[in-house]
RNA sequence: GGCCCGUUCGUCUAUCGGCUAGGACGCCAGGUUUUCAUCCUGGUAAGAGGGGUUCGAUUCCCCUACGGGCUACCA
């Protein structure tokens, strides 16, 4: 049977980090065993249903690399992938459910419910509608065929529970979980789990396995907050007489520091992102903020996930190729947004140069800078290696195409001195007349010459370099030299030296 | 509170009974770059605690502590 997986997220918001990660090994495993990876949009929650999430998170995945092969509006072989649009699916099965007598219908009204929580809690208990109470509640277990019959027909809203436990069955039941192993339940201390609620939608869970069984799906991967209603979803699986799939349960994401999963909030607090796309004006994205999807995908992979070994980075294929179940990690990661970083520098740095020309030429227009002469694959060459994030681009890359405003004054206390401006006129000339084209002929002439007239090499570097920059920072000053033209530089030189006079 | 899951350097992780506990991020130091960054080299730092089992436990079992999740007509 081949390998059928899904991700199945809630549109009430953008797609959280935690749930790119669990798209990932879905998709990992997919391709790892030649199977399909499918998306199926779980919106059975009117209130929380946000109508743009839904893209959001398409094109989040497409963003990363992860496309689904089966989705809404992809291929629909097992269609729809909405569950909104299944409805007559679930009630169907609704129906199946009720009529074995696995599951009941409950009249009980949700102020009823809330009344006996507060009683129970009051007591210091806590109400857990099952087999020990459910006799005594209002449904079709505790009325007669009759009064229920007459209820139905009055319209009294209702929902169907399911049977869970009935005294004198097996309380324990074992659970297999790919990550964790065997986990034993004692399923008498569950509650009956609602499947249909009065407004005629499933519950998640109902919907759940309904869609994971009508779309052969082989292996559940989902984040680990699921652990705890794995037993229900066997019991509804083996309820209906189906084969369950297999259960893999991964580590949820942490917080980088302090308590709890890793939130909205922490991002905003820390400046780090938390979602893959921006979300409205007020949230950034990693995309946005200048990841690469790649090292994102790779920082996120180990993030829980290991192959052994001490590599580090992965590109996808690899990922796929060593990718397997049974090396997910069983505790929680914390998102460490400095190796995130990290990641995301290594990728930079192997960036393609006729793509950072094309990144360069994006940010040119938006300053209105495209009229130059400066050779755009000379300055990424010399730019490459100084950049993290896509967004430090323009400022590692401004300097050839802007001349300084302003001049660092600590540096210019340091280092401009009174023999200065003799020494830079003297780098003019020689600028002036020299022919050469390569930075490091160019270098050699004017260290030449300093070295003929007795100049210090050290008297000359730093105020060249402030005077070209502005700043101590940035490539090898002779290559940008090379990289503005002689004019540009020339110019810039003489700016500073009647700016700078002292 | 109840139920479930987890616990190796500050962080992400390797180890599947033999350990001088390996790698990566970070941090520190040195080198390259007459700048800054990159890069290179080195250093720092760990199996929660207590009981077992065993010739030997980070590894297996139990208890405790701590962390996490769930406990909705939300997913």
């Amino acid at each position: 049977m081949s390998v059928r997986v899904r991700f199945a997220p809630s549109p009430t918001g953008p797609l959280h980090i935690g749930g790119v990660r669990t798209a990932l090994y879905n998709y990992l495993y997919a391709k790892k065993n030649n199977g399909t990876f499918i998306l199926r949009i779980e919106d059975t929650d009117q209130e929380r249903y946000v109508k743009e999430a839904e893209n959001y998170i398409v094109n989040s995945l497409r963003w990363l690399g992860i496309e689904p092969d089966e989705g809404p509006g992809i291929v629909e072989r097992h269609g729809p992938y909405r569950q909104s649009e299944r409805k007559e699916l679930y009630i169907n099965n609704i129906k199946i459910i009720l009529s074995s007598e696995k599951a009941y219908m409950a009249f009980d009204t949700p102020d009823e419910l809330q009344a006996l929580r507060k009683e129970a809690e009051l007591r210091g208990e806590t109400f857990t509608y099952n087999w020990k109470n459910r006799q005594g509640l209002r449904n079709s277990l505790s009325l007669s065929k009759e009064a229920c019959e007459s209820l139905v027909k009055n319209k009294t809203p209702y929902v169907v529970r399911f049977k869970t436990h009935t005294s004198g069955e097996e309380e324990n039941i074992t659970l297999q979980d790919t990550v964790r192993g065997e986990i034993t339940v004692d399923k008498s201390l569950l509650d009956d789990k609602i499947l249909l609620k009065q407004d005629g939608m499933p519950t998640y869970h109902f919907a759940n396995i309904v869609d994971d069984h009508l779309m052969e799906i082989t292996h559940v991967i989902r984040g680990e907050e699921w652990l705890p209603s794995m037993p229900l979803h066997v019991l509804l699986y083996k309820a209906f007489g189906w084969v369950a799939p297999v259960f893999a349960h991964v580590p949820l994401i942490l917080k980088p520091s302090g308590k709890g999963k890793l939130s909205k909030r922490d991002g905003d607090a820390l400046g780090f992102p938390v979602f893959p796309l921006n979300w409205g004006k007020a949230t950034l994205g990693f995309k946005e903020a200048g990841y690469i999807p790649e090292a994102l995908i790779n920082y996120l992979a180990l993030l829980g996930w290991s192959p052994g070994g001490e590599k580090e980075l992965f590109t996808m294929d690899e990922l796929i190729r060593s990718f397997s179940l049974n090396n997910i990690t069983k505790s929680g990661g914390r998102f460490d947004p400095e190796r995130c970083k990290w990641f995301n520098q290594q990728y930079a740095h192997l960036l393609p140069i006729p793509e950072l020309v094309h990144l360069l030429k994006e940010v040119l227009t938006t300053k209105n800078l495209n009229e130059n002469t400066v050779s755009l694959e000379v300055v990424s060459g010399l730019i490459r290696n100084r950049i993290t994030l896509l967004t430090d681009l323009w400022d590692e890359a401004s300097l050839f195409f802007e001349a300084p405003k302003s001049y660092d004054e600590k540096a210019v206390k340091k280092q401009w001195k009174e023999e200065t401006p003799l020494i830079l006129s003297g780098v003019v000339e020689v600028l002036q007349k020299s022919e050469r084209t390569s930075a490091d002929a160019l270098g050699k002439e004017v260290k030449e010459w300093a070295e003929n007239k007795g100049v210090r090499i050290g008297a000359l570097m730093a105020p060249l370099r402030l005077a070209l920059v502005g700043s101590m920072r940035g490539p090898d000053v002779f290559e940008i030299c090379n990289a503005i033209g002689k004019k540009e530089s020339v110019a810039r030189i003489n700016t500073a030296l009647t700016k700078l006079k002292r």
